[in-house]
DNA sequence: CAGGGTTATGAACATCGTTCAAAAAAAGCT
DNA sequence: AGCTTTTTTTGAACGATGTTCATAACCCTG
């Protein structure tokens, strides 16, 4: 889940030049945490580091690839987040059930919180589009399709008769749902849940959502 | 809900000008249509329109009031087709409940097609972010509220007992959870829903939801 | 057609990301 | 140490971009 700079680069890094990699990242993380992906200038960074702009360019391809590796670092301490939620969900004293649900809103709130608490470099994971002829290098594709693992797991301790694929698609359609909520949310679009009911709401939508499906599958999968 | 002209430029407004208003907006919408909102460059609407680059900011005040003019003729189809889509839902031979929630399944649907329909010119009603400092202009506040009211009508058949208040939260709880199923999935993301899962899994969550609300609602509601 | 107000023009400015010839630094070598 | 070769860093320069504004063109009215 961590950085892993490329072999072919690797082997004449310098100790020097990877501290240097290490400064680039961290500048471009405080950059864009202060003032979202728009923040994050070539010219800036070059003074914070202490450096002439061209320098950059032998550190990183692209301001896109230093995006990308922040946008690796935030995935990561999400990671981390929503494994810890799941991890410390409390289902003592209930049936499988409600034990699962209990699992998935953890697992939401978490997300909720950590989406609330770093609001621009989350944003940054999803604003940024990467040129169309580009494609993403292979680190960046590992590292997100780790996230759904926390949504799959408990759904199927939700609906263990589920079959994997559909329950993959499920577990990406609740992520995504409560990723929507809290996407226009945070952005005060007019649309929007309001701030204050964020986590109260994405609670009580995971939770009738839980209940809608179980009782779904209770009577047989139709389709 | 249709674009009304500043009142003060309206009244020096010729014919001509406000012709050339329509143009400069038709052109803009055909960028964004095209490549979305970073293909909306001064220069070349000022190319397709056969005028000079400063004609454009004798017609505009910024490039912004021009993204939020195609934004609000977009708000103009959307609204058009969650409405037709509410009407047109069929109900026949069905209890209250079912009929409600077929509504607001026909309503998801229908913002799921105009989504993938409409890709381009969808996205930038989200992806635009108007500087901090100025202010939304009222026009344009007015357009986005009338949205939600496609989900709070269908969801007030739904549940006949839930407050106002908390229905309202609840309609742009849906709406957001619907919106992020596509906005993740038409963006290709690695999180989404494949695009070709996207309207059945909408359906799927919107019934699964809608399910577990009135279960909720029958046994008492808690909070 | 002369005068005055309105509108269009496009060169100019500031700000971006990115490049690259040249300078500086480092490393190798005798 | 001194010279050569390789590597790294530099920052001016380039091409886009949004926006402005003195100037020119236009249009209407008297």
């Amino acid at each position: 889940m961590f950085i892993t700079l490329d072999p072919i680069s690797m082997a004449k890094d310098t100790q020097r030049r990877t501290e240097q990699r290490a400064a680039l990242i961290a500048a471009a993380e405080a950059a864009i945490a202060g003032g979202g992906l728009g923040a994050l200038k070539a010219r800036d960074l070059a003074a914070t580091l202490g450096c002439a702009v061209g320098a950059i360019y032998t550190l990183v391809a692209d301001l896109d690839e230093l995006v990308l590796l922040v946008g690796s670092r935030t995935l990561a301490r999400l990671d981390a987040a929503l494994a810890a939620a799941d991890a410390g969900a409390d289902g003592a004293g209930t049936d499988g059930t409600e034990a699962a649900v209990r699992r998935l809103e953890a697992v939401a709130l978490a997300y909720a919180r950590f989406a609330h608490a770093e609001t621009a470099l989350w944003r940054a994971l999803f604003e940024f589009r990467m040129a169309p002829e580009k494609a993403l290098p292979d680190w960046s594709v590992a590292d997100q399709i780790g996230l759904f693992v926390h949504v799959d797991a408990p759904l199927a301790a939700l609906l263990p008769g589920l079959d994997p694929e559909r329950r993959g698609l499920l577990a990406r359609s609740l992520f995504s749902a409560v990723h929507g909520i809290l996407a226009l949310g945070l952005e005060g679009k007019l649309v929007a849940v309001p701030q204050a009911h964020l986590e109260a709401q994405i609670a009580l939508v995971v939770r009738a959502a839980c209940r809608g499906l179980v009782a779904e599958q209770a009577e047989g999968p139709p389709s």
